[in-house]
DNA sequence: GTTAGCACTCTCACAGGGAGAGTGCCAGCG
DNA sequence: CGCTGGCACTCTCCCTGTGAGAGTGCTAAC
């Protein structure tokens, strides 16, 4: 059923004064501060019809209306329009970005920092993670006679560091000829190759060894999210009231386990995806709202940026900073290492 | 004035006592918890002249006995002894470490974990910062022809990773002549040195110049300090009463600015201190303690191990963590990259 | 359809009071 | 002279009640 013009309107004039204020927004005060040409009692009346519909809700008998979660569905869907981030916001994270070193772990903490600041809630940033991770380059370092430092570029936007003994000596000289000798062999192949490819000697051995193992390992390790704005989100009003709820955002982020709640498996590549309150499938959660987007699905399982906050967040900005940021990710990315993907 | 060997016993007990239950200790309850050989008149008798010389307080009235920080500052001293963490404890431990891959961030970010893990207080380690960055080795990968990625490996156990422009289109083999041609002529040097150093021409400059920008950068950005335990110390019951405190906890944590709050620049190497309430130059740890360790100080400016909670913390448990968790980084640090320091 | 008026309900802040906990002090005892 | 039992005193905490304020729901009139 449609809503009529005036309804819709102050449907949304009341979710967007409750998204501000934090509190339950009464009749007069919505013609005083919007300056409609009606009375109170008019919008009293249509805020009864619009609570019948299952739009609004009020707390208490003499409190003020607040938006219930289908309120905020249609807000999202059809009444906040499609904002985007202000001109000299986007250049000024642009700017920041291509000072940051061009990793993508980096990138996930600056992303993450960036929208917890600009938005005051919670900001979740994953890094995509590969499936498999090819070899683009291999250096070897020597320590000392029987000790070099490895460092590996990947394809897939990575660098790793690893100590790798050598079973018998082997002058730094000898070592640089080593890796260039391997770096022919073993560009551009996975861990399976690397462990299947036959070693010259015992020193090629134990580097194919090793990063055989290294290429594994790593892939379990790249999944770490970063997270920011616990802060931001804990001083929001809704948690201010419930210490209990405060100390478990806090637990979760504290042990990393608040990235569980991201529905990462469910999302399609370039497709933005909202929650509100019981949507999301965690009881924990249901209080909450989340935006998620993802990026870099061609670099293996999809990265995501995600925000969460209380069902009041504001909806527009959320929106359009989460999809500013991956897209921004998705660029870099293909910047940096698409070339090669 | 020294203390009687009675009231000495009697302040320990208080003070082991309202460590472990968080709530003022009553004259009776001593007596009976304890088994003493007094009455409660006594211990109140007692307790009134501890107070008087400034080892305990109370809240108000009609309130048990809690310690002053001279109470707990004389328990730090004299009373507590020298614990050392369980066998058991410390095996776990050290397996975990050399699990982990070989470099000081990691190490860092677990000890971090373990320690906030065990202790239910926020944990920070802090790796050791080095004073300047020599290069090892530089490579350059080309991404397309206006941009590479460069990879410096420093002597200082670290790889840095940035890309810079090219103002003149150039070709990867081109680049990994460049790459070459400068290798030779950086290779130990270290900011002050790449920045004087002649360019050939528009694009090495260009490499040159970010090279040194990026050794400076990187001094600062590598005392990036692990903090863990947050959830546990907020849940501690002297932040659960004062909501605005929990608060300023966790932005101190969000933005790491909390490092700041430790003493490093007047660390001696190997000594550990403990800061006691109002020994703290900051305000805000006024009601905290803290508990650091330096260690690995022959690699820059020393690293730390720091734990920071309520006054009420156990102290035993936390300086015997501290101690084992500062020498077996420092044990770590000399394994790995002791030779080439 | 809109509006003014009014009764009703619920929250919030504040004050008062009783129970409970623990001390401080005093007088008496070994 | 130190130790102890007893008792009055004080302070917190929790519960209750009350009054002001806010905002709604309803009704009758325009």
């Amino acid at each position: 059923m449609a809503l009529s013009d005036r309804r819709e309107s102050i449907l949304q004039i009341v979710i967007q004064d409750y998204i501000e204020t934090a509190t339950p927004v009464a009749s007069r005060h919505v013609v005083e501060r919007y300056a409609l040409p009606t009375s109170a009692a008019t919008i009293r009346h249509e805020m009864q019809l619009l609570e019948s519909e299952g739009y609004l809700t009020h707390p208490h008998t003499s409190a003020g209306r607040i938006p219930s979660n289908r309120g905020y569905r249609h807000f999202v869907q059809s009444l906040m329009g499609h904002a985007e981030l202000g001109v000299a916001e986007q250049a000024t994270v642009r700017h920041q970005f291509f000072q940051a070193a061009p990793a993508v772990d980096e990138w996930a903490d600056l992303a993450a920092t960036v929208l917890a600041q600009s938005l005051g809630l919670l900001a979740i940033v994953a890094p995509p993670q590969p499936q498999r991770l090819r070899v683009r380059q291999l250096e070897l370092i020597s320590l000392n006679d029987l000790l070099a430092l490895m460092i590996v570029v990947v394809q897939e936007a990575r660098v790793i560091r690893q100590l790798t003994p050598l079973p018998a000596p082997c002058p730094p000289e000898q070592l640089d000829a080593l890796a260039h000798r391997l770096n022919i062999d073993v560009s551009g192949q996975d861990a399976d190759a690397v462990r299947n490819f036959p070693a010259a000697d015992a020193d090629e051995q134990a580097v194919l060894d090793t990063l055989a193992r290294v290429l594994d390992r790593d892939i379990e390790r790249s999944g770490a999210a970063s997270i920011a704005g616990l802060g931001g989100v804990v001083s929001q009003p809704e948690f201010h009231a419930e210490p209990e709820r405060s100390l478990q955002m806090i637990e979760l982020v504290d042990r990393q386990t608040i990235t569980q709640f991201v529905p990462h498996a469910t999302l399609q590549a370039g497709g933005l995806r909202v929650l509100i309150g019981d949507d999301n499938p965690s009881d924990f959660l249901h209080d909450c709202s989340l935006v998620v987007a993802p990026y870099g699905a061609e670099y293996g399982r999809s990265g995501y940026v995600a925000i969460i906050g209380p069902t009041r967040m504001n909806y527009s900005r959320s929106v359009a900073a989460a999809r500013f940021h991956s897209a921004l990710l998705q660029e870099m990315m293909d910047t940096v290492y698409g070339g090669s993907a």
